[in-house]
RNA sequence: GCCCGGGUAGCUCAGGGGUAGAGCAGCGGAUUGAAAAUCCGCGUGUCGGUGGUUCGAUUCCGCCCCCGGGCA
């Protein structure tokens, strides 16, 4: 299938075929495929992520799949500097993805934040003890009129910019960030939206095929690294599920049952942002 | 066949003469350096069926059906 276009983003829910498309895209338009997941980057989660096979990588180029460790402090603007170069190189591209987040700054780019240092990130992320209530509190002004006071992480992202830079993020926030992706690109959005009935039992199949495949092991190799328990790579859909099986607190069933909710969850909140956000100029493939 | 217990939301169950709630599932929404994260909102229902008592029955009574368990 080839598409008329430098740059073609496709993104969808979980489970809704991006991958294939990508590849078949990619083969057409002598394009590469770059990764646009949050968890897909992650080198432990090759299965439970449903990051495309071996085979499937072998019959396109694939970049940014697997390419940090779980342990790294990855994040949207870690993989914006991930993007640029191939961006620079002119390269024709297939980005493809499931983060909301990741599309929205290739398009609309990321305000002028600067940078929180380690120490700092450190000390808020470690409040582990302090109740959000009281977190909350803790913010500046303007902070605290739009943060909803559950919002944990949200709280904790304010209070580091706000400790580091003197200023509250929402004032940050109102400086427009830059369009990541080059404004003379030609660029098609193709957005995959099956219905929701189908996408539940893909989903649902999906995940035994995860176990079937050895997704138990992938977890259990996880473990045994002991990186933080509130890393992402550990809060990846299924790592949670599987390993309270492993700890049998969960019979397989349960967990089964659990990791197939957690990604029907996930996909809703997906379908969410694509239909709300993702409006003018995607085109429903 | 008889004796118990039970049939209430998609599931597990609570309730009780004034047409009903909880958890999970589900649905809607937000989303600026953790985003598969994090957060906000919403009960979606022939209360097994049918007669009766009652101003009024999902609730009480009779009969029937179904599912457990026990005795034969």
């Amino acid at each position: 299938m080839k598409i008329d276009a430098d740059i073609v983003l496709i993104a969808g829910p979980t489970a809704s075929g991006k991958t294939r498309l990508a590849i078949d895209i990619a083969r057409a338009n002598g394009a590469l495929v770059l990764n646009a997941d949050s968890m897909q980057v992650y080198r432990e989660l090759r299965i439970l992520s449903a990051r495309p096979s071996p085979e499937e990588e072998a019959r396109a180029p694939h970049h940014l799949f697997g390419h940090v460790g779980g342990d790294a402090a990855y994040s949207v603007a870690r993989w914006v500097e991930d993007v640029k170069p191939y961006l620079e190189a002119g390269r024709n591209l297939v980005i493809v993805g499931g983060t909301g987040l990741y599309f929205n700054t290739l398009l609309n780019g990321l305000s002028p934040i600067p940078e929180t240092p380690d120490d700092v990130r450190r000390k808020w992320r470690d409040a582990g003890e302090v109740p959000t209530g009281e977190l909350h509190r803790q913010l500046d002004p303007q902070a605290a009129a739009v943060l909803n006071p559950g919002d944990r992480q949200r709280i904790i992202r304010a209070l580091e910019v706000h400790e580091n830079t003197g200023r509250s993020i929402i004032e940050w926030q109102k400086t427009a960030g830059k369009p990541v992706l080059p404004s003379e690109a030609n660029i098609a959005r193709l957005l995959l939206m099956p219905d929701r009935k189908i996408l539940h039992e893909r989903i649902n199949r999906r995940f035994e095929l995860m176990v079937e495949e050895g997704a138990i092991d992938e977890v259990s190799s996880l473990l045994a690294l002991n990186y933080p328990s509130g890393a992402p790579v550990m809060k990846a859909i299924g790592v949670p599920q599987l390993a309270g099986y492993l700890d049998q607190e969960l019979s397989l069933e349960e967990a089964l049952e659990k990791g197939k909710a957690a990604t029907r969850q996930y996909a809703k909140r997906q379908s969410t942002w694509f239909r709300n956000s993702f409006g003018e100029g995607w085109k429903h493939v």
